[in-house]
DNA sequence: TTTCCGTTGGAAAGCGCTTTCAAAAGTAGC
DNA sequence: GCTACTTTTGAAAGCGCTTTCCAACGGAAA
């Protein structure tokens, strides 16, 4: 029967002094009407009498009243919040997906919860069981590692968004903003531009996305009759280091080219650096076009020619299919298309 | 009373379909024993028969349970989720600060609200007031622009560490990681090569952080009996566009220089291309170093000299400083000072 | 065997809100 | 002025856990 950490006697109403955060009841109390009323008047879900609306605002202002969104997501068994696991939170290509991803839910009244699944499979599971727990009511999933059964398996309990990848199911959304167009586009740019020896650094090779650079780049060889040359591919891992290994594995084994296509901005950075070393100049002696377009690619010497999808707008897209979803509509798809940032680092080599 | 929402009958325990979420109640029944029981065994709170140990663990592993966290924030009043506020979510500087929090933080059991201020008095009042309302424990605020007695007041109602700023306050945690010497460092290393016209390229005027750099960067100049010039030094922004325009209006001005020091590697990367513009030289004309040591600085042409400080040691630090606050421990700075990162944007200029 | 004391375990209250149900209060209609 | 509806409102149950309180139990001392 004991009233177990009621800290204030049965007067407590009365007494405004350190009772904690304001709760609906003190509201009721002060505006002398029941919580049910407060309530109602909060989430606007039944009529109320103009007078005890007023009563009711005037005490939520008086007291600051903040409704708790614990208990709320308790009571309607939702927690306004969606979950997105990405690969890393400080990711220079993702980051202003993440940014507009909060941006865009936090208007529509979600809260987002970031997590970094580091493109590792268990990591990411845990990331999205972690999710899970937390009640989250959907889950966007930045270019996930996951395999597509699980994918399907997670959708039915939940609604998800993806990136970069593409499955079946209801309740979900892929985004496959396939790279092929993009990587067949710089391709062909180069051929464009008179050079017929292009290498090619790739990404990580497991990696469906980075499979996509490779096919663009292939594929625009094969429309140009350009024979393609396993010598003129070296792996990378998307990363500066990674870029500049790759070029340096190139330059000693002795790989002619007069080009390269990089799987993306980070190992082109590398790559020129590599080219660097070696007394070799972008683009005098070698061109080469990135992929993603990142902020700093504009500011690099040469200014980086690369592939570019608006990133910004593919958060903002995520997180709209994601609130589509939860809203029982269907999503929409609006991607543009990539485009080619032409800057300083190519050439044109014919007559 | 009728029983709200209880889609299915009483025997609801032994039709194991699909009723939704698994409760503890349902593990209570399953393992026939009270719910009280099966949260002591969650919890540790008590000690229980082995038998029932077994018999509840045996449960939970049957039905899958995981406890629902937004019951279990309400019932215990704590949320065990931290809010972290900071400029933006995909700060290239920050980034790895925020990818330590994330890890530090998430070990320690806790889910992490991430929310962009984008260095605004008003977006960040709002995040804030979003991570109360959300009962968050703790707050950590990285390099706030909200006045003093602000986060004083804030502090009064919720542990908060803040980077990059100071106030005296009961649990809260302030890692004021002054630039100031490490703007020093750099300026000094400069002199020491020989350079007496020395450029300097500011960060955003109001910001008690760019402040100190320009404050290192005039020390060492003091010390060198260097006279200070305002000339010599460039309003920036913290962007490479920023740091190209000053560069460019330093040169337009035909102000006389050997090297440059930028208040950030963004600015440095933007002045450098700059002075490439101009058909300058980096080192050989110009010696340029910048300040925060970016992932991509030791690969931009030529790598740069920068100042270096573990940025993922001062998330680290940050996460670890809220959990000893929320333990009611003191914490204790443990943030190693600056280092200079010596590269190849500098060059000696003296016999 | 009885008494006393430390363990275990269950019943039930409570966290702060939402929502159902039914009673109270208005509104018409005759 | 009274019946028959149609709002508006309040009481109370319930969301899924934690935690207090106390009864039951088991073993040691008597």
């Amino acid at each position: 029967m004991a009233t177990r950490r009621k800290l204030v006697g049965p007067k407590a109403a009365t007494t405004p002094q350190a009772t904690g955060p304001v709760t609906l009841e003190m509201v009721a109390a002060e505006a002398k009407v029941s919580p049910s009323t407060v309530s109602r008047i909060l989430n606007g879900t039944a009529k109320v009498r103009e007078s005890k609306m007023r009563a009711v605002r005037a005490a939520i202002s008086k007291l600051q009243f903040a409704p708790n969104p614990v208990a709320r997501s308790l009571a309607r068994g939702r927690s306004s919040s969606i979950g997105v696991v990405i690969q890393t939170i400080d990711s220079p290509f993702y980051g202003e997906a993440l940014a507009a991803i909060e941006k865009t839910l936090f208007r529509a009244g979600y809260s987002v919860l970031f997590l970094s699944g580091h493109w590792r499979e268990d990591d990411e599971r845990r990331c999205v069981d972690h999710l899970l727990a937390r009640r989250v009511e959907g889950i966007i999933l930045v270019t996930s590692c996951l395999p597509d059964e699980e994918l399907v398996r997670l959708a039915k309990k939940i609604p998800i968004v993806l990136t970069g990848r593409s499955i079946e199911a209801e309740r979900s959304y892929s985004m496959d903003a396939d790279a092929t167009p993009g990587a067949r586009l710089a391709t062909e740019y180069l051929i464009g531009q008179g050079h017929r020896k292009i290498a090619f650094i790739a990404g990580p090779e497991n990696h469906p996305d980075s499979q996509q650079r490779l096919a663009g780049y292939k594929a625009a060889l094969a429309a140009a009759k350009i024979p393609y040359s396993v010598k003129l591919v070296a792996p990378g891992d998307y990363s500066d280091g990674g870029g500049h290994q790759a070029m340096t594995r190139l330059l000693d084994a002795k790989a002619e080219f007069t080009a390269v296509f990089a799987a993306n901005d980070q190992s082109a950075y590398g790559a020129m650096l590599a080219l660097h070393r070696r007394g070799l100049r972008v683009p005098h002696d070698i061109s080469i076009v990135g992929f993603d377009d990142l902020p700093t690619s504009s500011y690099i010497i040469p200014p980086l020619t690369t592939v570019h999808r608006s990133i910004n707008a593919l958060g903002e897209a995520a997180a709209e299919a994601m609130i589509d979803l939860l809203d029982g509509r269907v999503p929409v798809s609006k991607l543009s298309s990539a485009t080619l940032a032409i800057r300083e680092s190519t050439r044109s080599v014919r007559g």
